[in-house]
DNA sequence: ACCTAGCTTGCTTGAGAACC
DNA sequence: GGTTCTCAAGCAAGCTAGGT
């Protein structure tokens, strides 16, 4: 049997070339767009839609994920219509030329590129050479980071990076290495440096170096998860190798442990919010200072990851779908938000927090034992029982504005489902 | 000690991205 | 839609240190 890790590893490297050679020759648009289509068969993938991909030369893709990808790290917040239509333009535009000593010519990648916006998804047929395996396999290995990719100006910084995220594998925790040594040769070709275009860096490794792979390494150090250097290696007077290192960021590492716990809010974090008891005072201070913000996040009625911000014209937007609020909803959210002011610039809540903090202003009944009567309440202040994290500290008013304080009691399922009036 | 391949630096230009 | 900015790349003169 053929010694399977090394093999498997030759062809990575090749596709990867491979993908390169197509990448070198696309505007830094087009490649952000290309990736975006591969981001999304990966995120595809993760969730289990692989098998409706493709289907007879045509690649379908879930239309939401690939808006989603399209966002991941872009400086736009929101894609409209014209935004779409430039994208599928693009991509019916990234073609790829090649020369050999037989002969020279082009063809496209995308034939035809579509968004069906009745069943959300996005078609794209492929060009009638393109040979999809050379990008269909790259799906299955490089773990695609749009989030930093989307912030490169550089087209070799994002080249290298991409590479260096395909050495360090899946789990940036866990990396598969961190540091590789390159014969100058080998990284041309990586970067897709040739004879004809670059006669100067070919010919010049130094210049190859200083113009090329130091701005690269500027900029995965400005813009990502990595702290990247280089130790260039000579033989005689001339550099032969590059000796790159590329360690996670450590800051990166230690969020990511923090992540695992939940998070509490620090009242050094929040910003400012005075208190109103006149609505339109309170609508006017958030339309003065808080346009283009972020709000809310899991307000009662929504998932506990949704965010509301304020658009740039003032209207509530639901960031999660992308979508401004109905008039309806935005009324709603408008009184919700009135009455839970302090709940505005808290957008590092834990799910749990969210959880406590929807209970507040429920108003349900509840039987007085003393009074052996029905009586209203709303819930005040909600949070867990410091005695037994199980249960919880609630207080209730009532009516006539008696403050009831019951700890240990209530569970948050009881709270949760009892019938709100 | 001298020569020169390879390194360094500065200036320039065009393309295309970003900005207003 | 026009202007400004940034990136990629070319050209060339001067320098340096490894080779002879």
């Amino acid at each position: 049997m053929a010694p399977r890790y090394p093999v498997e590893d030759l062809y990575k490297h090749n596709d990867y070339i491979k993908m390169v050679q197509i990448k070198k020759q696309m505007s830094l648009q087009q490649q952000r767009i290309f990736d975006t289509v591969l981001a999304s068969i990966q995120e595809m993938k993760k969730v289990g839609l692989i098998d409706e991909i493709i289907s007879e030369g045509e690649l379908v893709l879930d239309f939401h994920i690939f808006r989603e990808q399209m966002l991941k790290g872009a400086s736009i917040k929101k894609i409209n219509r014209s935004e779409l239509k430039k994208a599928m333009e693009t991509m019916v535009d990234i073609k790829f030329s090649y020369q050999t000593d037989d002969e020279v010519g082009a063809f496209v990648i995308f034939q035809k590129a579509r968004i069906n916006f009745e069943d959300n998804k996005v078609y794209l047929t492929f060009g009638k050479d393109f040979r999809t395996e050379n990008l269909l396999p790259t799906a299955n290995y490089t773990a695609l980071s749009l989030t930093y990719l989307n912030s490169f100006s550089s087209q070799y910084g994002r080249l290298l990076y991409q590479y260096f995220k395909m050495l360090i594998g899946k789990d940036i925790n866990k990396p598969f290495r961190t540091d590789i040594t390159l014969d100058i040769d080998f990284l041309h070709k990586l970067l897709g440096i040739n004879q004809n275009e670059h006669t100067n860096y070919i010919n010049n490794n130094s210049l190859f170096i200083s113009r090329v792979i130091n701005p690269a390494i500027l900029q995965i150090n400005e813009t990502t998860d990595l702290v990247a250097r280089i130790e260039p290696i000579k033989r005689g007077r001339k550099i032969s190798h590059i000796q790159f290192f590329f360690p996670p960021k450590d800051e990166l590492l230690s969020k990511q442990k923090e992540d695992d716990q939940p998070v509490h809010p620090s009242k050094e974090n929040l910003l400012f919010v005075p208190s109103f008891s006149i609505f339109k005072e309170f609508r006017d201070w958030l339309l003065k200072y808080m346009i283009g913000k972020q709000l809310v996040i899991g307000p009662q009625g929504y998932l506990s990851h949704v965010v509301i911000s304020l658009s740039s014209k003032g209207y509530l937007h639901n960031d999660t779908n992308d979508t401004d609020l109905s008039p309806d909803d935005a009324m709603l959210m408008w009184t919700w938000l009135f009455e839970n002011q302090e709940r505005i610039g808290q957008i590092n809540l834990s799910e749990d927090d969210i959880k406590l903090l929807n209970l507040k202003n429920k108003r349900f009944m509840i039987h007085d034992h003393e009074k052996d009567m029905e009586e209203k309440v709303i819930i005040k202040e909600v949070k867990k029982s410091e005695a037994n994290p199980q249960y919880l500290f609630v207080e209730l008013i009532n009516d006539n504005g008696e403050i009831r304080q019951i700890d240990n009691f209530f569970t948050y399922n009881m709270l949760h489902n009892v019938k709100e009036i």
